[in-house]
DNA sequence: TCTCCGCCTTGACCTGGGTCAACCCGAGAG
DNA sequence: CTCTCGGGTTGACCCAGGTCAAGGCGGAGA
């Protein structure tokens, strides 16, 4: 077993026999990526994802009026990949970048569709997964209907404290849904009010 | 077989075998609801759902600030229920109402897990409902991410035509995160601007 | 050392939407 | 027939955040 921390993890989600973890596991492959570079690029078919080894990631859209949103979030332990895409088989349209040097645990969908047919175990996690990525979503929807910008922030920090320091403010704004500049604003009329 | 017509829906999700359909329905229990009555209300275990037989019902929650937010509207054919609050096993924050007299059919949440025990499918489906409804959420959050209110208005009523005269325009606004000032004044905007 | 670049800040100005308050209108109820 | 009431509209005013443009600043590379 090559990775006893994560099958660890997963383990306590969904009890998952360790011979399924191994056929997993050797399915798999590490990925190394530089700072910038893309996981998954839009237009690309939405056939694989992976568990984040090392580094942080952020997951980006583009609209049509060409303003970038991030719709995530993920470091170590965390999925990344084109989810919603992946369930539609649809191209991808959404790009994942390392914002730091990083190593990810590559899967296909085609494999994990395979290991399926073999044990329930997997559907389980699968239902586990979409769940939970069903309650992370919700939860981002309560903050846009009922927070200002600056409560979202505040928010943002408390849910997402190993990110200090990790991810550009930009990004972080474009997270929230509004500009650099106004992130800025928020942030100095804060640190005035505070201190 | 009482539903044959949701059993068919169903069927095409994730295949059923009939035998577990039946078991299903014999759990559940049909209830009318009156306009304006809560087939779940916010402090309440959340410990069942429903389909929605007959009506349009909303779901909603209050902020901190007391501002009413809705989460969603769900017509025939769809499920009611506070599904966040059911997964983490919290009393529900979420209120759900009809907007018109209706009738649904409920499930006691303990009754599917017991459904889950001798057959797999209901695993099956409980993950593509969730698939389903991560799916929802991310494009809502798309929405707010990219969109203005004005083109969510637009988009709205892209998504939920069938809804067309059955809900008020303010419950449309709390849909939109506007008030139902700023909704009327959009209205008005393209009314004059398109003719 | 200087320069460039990526990232952040600040200012001036504009606009969408919030807030508060008045008003309108159609459908039931008496 | 009138009163009331729920739901929608309109106006006046304000403020958060968008937009555009100009710096600021620290770190890497020549």
């Amino acid at each position: 077993m090559r990775f006893p921390k994560l099958y660890e993890r997963l383990t306590a989600q969904v009890p998952l026999p360790s011979e399924e973890w191994e056929k997993a596991e050797a399915l798999a492959s590490e990925r190394v990526l530089a700072k910038r570079e893309l996981f998954v690029r839009p237009g690309e078919p939405a056939d694989r994802f992976a568990v984040v080894l090392q580094g942080v990631f952020r997951a980006v859209r583009v609209s049509a009026r060409g303003v970038e949103s991030v719709k995530a979030f993920r470091a170590e332990g965390e999925l990344i990949g084109a989810y919603a895409e992946m369930l539609q088989r649809q191209p991808s349209m959404t790009a994942i970048e390392a914002l730091e040097p990083g190593r990810v645990l590559v899967f296909q969908t085609r494999d994990l569709h395979a290991l399926e047919q073999g044990h329930v175990c997997w559907e389980r996690l699968a239902r586990r997964v979409a769940e939970h990525h069903f309650i992370l979503k919700e939860r981002r929807e309560q903050e846009f209907l009922d927070l200002t910008a600056e409560e979202r922030l505040v928010r943002f920090w408390e849910e997402h404290p190993h990110l200090k320091g990790r991810v550009p403010q930009r990004d972080v704004a474009a997270y929230l849904g509004i500009t650099e500049e106004a992130l800025s604003r928020i942030m100095s009329r804060r640190r005035k009010r505070k201190g």
